[in-house]
DNA sequence: TATTGTTATGTTATACTGTATCAAAATGAA
DNA sequence: TTCATTTTGATACAGTATAACATAACAATA
């Protein structure tokens, strides 16, 4: 299955460049390759920081603002605006759809889940939101829960002698 | 209907700060009269400012937080991680519910809006959640959608001459 | 090949958002 | 009063993001 997902990323990455007449640069490459690597959310700021590492010419964090802006607009980044992180969003990762992702974030240790919705629940949510006067259109929702790792160990701390159920 | 919300909020909030053991004090009333006043999504700083204009002695950026994070804790106020905003969440605004609320949340505008979910989305997205080993309990959704004035805008902008349909 | 326009990056500074830390004040209980 | 706890004051600083202007790279055309 993953043949090559490098490859197949930045191919598909620069048809998307090529489509609205921009261009997939160098550094634009090499931030998607870092995320790609990655692939968990990451700060510009630490993303700075491990392009410096990995990669051999050196970058600014406002080029790397620059480039994650560019490369969100392009759908191949996603910005988690609760958590001020970005992650990849690689058509390696899923087939190619736009429909609303949506994204489990832990409130307590900030760990992301993305959940591909159902048609069902992305028709719900499109006319309820519609019904309001707002568009759902290239949008994607954050959903501030918190994963069962935290959920035991506040349970734990909070009465420690509590039994599972 | 509208009788007296402010006492309302504020003997809400009361009750609720008994309960825990904490203090309604003068300054977290204050800064929940602020919120109510405004009713709109502020940041800290924001309001900060707006507390020193309309209340008599000052307030910090930093005491501003810390009411912040007391009164989100209370479930008075709402933390919009989005857009780094927060807005009251007063039982005024509706029966008090302890179901994930959905705020629309214009990527363009940055306008808020606040829906009341149904029973069955909640249900249904209590399950997807758990079943991907994340609680909902005590969360909030945030969808970064478009409203519709800055679609109209947009499409404007890009293709003056559409028609309407 | 020069020229020009557009796109992308370099560079510096600065604004905005949020937390750490320690001291002081206010409150409540022993 | 004394003590512990909660709340606030005050300062500094960390982290996140953008503004502004200069330069470089690229493409198209004369």
């Amino acid at each position: 299955m993953k043949f090559n997902e490098t490859k197949n990323l930045i191919s598909v990455a620069r048809l998307i460049c090529e489509e609205t007449g921009s261009r997939l640069t160098e550094k634009r490459q090499h931030v998607l390759e870092v995320l790609f690597k990655l692939n968990t959310p990451v700060s510009a700021y630490e993303l700075t920081e491990h392009y410096n590492a990995i990669i051999g010419s050196p970058i600014t964090p406002m080029s790397v603002y620059r480039i994650l802006e560019f490369l969100e607009a392009a759908n191949l980044v996603h910005r988690l605006h609760s958590i001020n992180k970005y992650i990849i969003c690689a058509p390696t990762f899923g087939p190619w759809k736009h429909h609303p992702p949506l994204f489990l974030i832990c409130k307590s240790c900030q760990c992301v889940k993305k959940i591909e919705l159902g048609n069902d629940m992305i028709e719900t949510l499109s006319l309820l939101t519609q019904k309001h006067g707002f568009l759902t259109t290239g949008s994607q929702i954050e959903l501030n829960s918190t994963c069962e790792i935290c959920v035991s160990v506040t349970k734990k701390s909070h009465s420690s002698g509590e039994a599972n159920g």
